[in-house]
DNA sequence: TGTACATCAGTGAACGCGCGTTCACTGATGTAC
DNA sequence: TGTACATCAGTGAACGCGCGTTCACTGATGTAC
């Protein structure tokens, strides 16, 4: 179980970094990035207005480091998902995709503040290179999915990688509580996704083509 | 040329509701749909902190009016763009994409509080009017796609125009000083778009699909 | 095992600030006659 | 065309509020001997 949230000895809180990250995904979910206030956070994680500053040089910074550990977890949880392609390219890829709107549906504090722009963010190398991992983990999947095509034209891999990432991510935040989740589509945003790259992987001569 | 921004008789200003959105506007862009303020609009607007509740109820009701304009703004220019789908309709949704991001560029405040949830939205029902009319053109371009495919299995239209909008607002998002914009992919919003959709749309059979 | 002390991680009060909103008001405009 | 008056669209001062951040402080912990 390791040391959990509330071990505290009285006078020190024992795990604030993680309690005030976490009460920073609890506030973005609730009031967007911007509604996040570092006095609610210690509040939140029961200390005083002050405290956050020996972990934190300022308010940026928290989300700064809430980004940078929203993309640590994205990149490993993409990568476990794609099991290095098995048991083949297209299922490890469609799991992929699951992961990716799970991670946005379980922790869409961090995925707002690794998206979400005008957010004022601070620890921009270390930002740069989480964020790196996570879109390798693009690259590396569609490789191998280009591997698998007969098309006489393929886009680069950087392109294909972005035309799935752009899909994902639009499904993800159309589907998040934004304009489409209010009422209207009855279809889950897995099924959406799932069907989309399907058609897509079609375009690239990947999965056979039902023609007449 | 109509009665433009400056027209003060001294007290009255004239023109204050327009005004007040466009400071809405420039307000959300520099700072996101929270870091806007009435207070900061009213002086971008050249006038007093109390003003703007002659015109709308509270904070709020600007948001809301400000993304049902621009929902509507984004109708008109997507439908304008659509032309009736001529001179065919691969051309005519080239032409689309193109007004979508164009949009979401020239116009991003408007854009965000049309997109970016966690807004307490008055003038729901206005908005889901707005809303649909823009939802529609995409229905009416892509069902006229669909017709020109000879593929056996089609999704429906309705799922179709899920997934080019999903694709391109995650294009007009990523791109759009998020994530991707900051250096690292040199190529354009619209390229990554329109090759993307090609690839979607070869997946439908709508286009030929290049095989060897 | 015990003591002295440095360091770490909290406290709580205070600051200056800008915000949303309300209020009684007033100047400008439009309308009836 | 002129006057009386209602209404509209502003003013400006004030309120209470919660925020980010700083400060001198103090209790708990870890280390040297």
């Amino acid at each position: 179980m390791g040391r959990d949230q509330n071990t505290r000895t009285g006078y020190h809180h024992g795990n604030l970094k993680e309690a005030l990250l976490d009460a920073a995904r609890r506030l973005i979910v609730e009031k967007g990035p911007d509604g996040f206030t570092l006095a609610e956070a210690a509040r939140l994680a029961g200390v005083s207005p002050a405290a956050p500053y020996r972990h934190f040089k300022d308010r940026a910074e928290i989300l700064g480091a809430l980004a940078v550990a929203g993309f640590e977890d994205f990149s490993s949880a993409l990568d476990e998902a794609w099991q290095n392609g098995r048991p083949d390219a297209v299922t490890a890829f469609t799991r992929v995709g699951r992961a990716y709107l799970e991670f946005a549906r379980k922790d869409p504090g961090a995925y707002k503040a690794m998206f979400e722009p005008g957010i004022s963010l601070k620890n921009t190398s270390g930002l740069r290179t989480a964020r790196g991992r996570a879109f390798d983990v693009l690259r590396t999947s569609s490789a191998a999915l280009l591997e698998g095509s007969s098309a006489k034209k393929l886009p680069p891999v950087d392109l294909m990688s972005i035309h799935i990432w752009s899909m994902t991510h639009g499904v993800a935040t159309l589907f998040a509580e934004g304009s489409l989740a209010r009422g209207r589509v009855p279809i889950s945003a897995e099924d959406v996704l799932e069907s989309g790259v399907l058609v897509y992987l079609r375009g690239l001569g990947i999965i056979p083509l039902d023609t007449e």
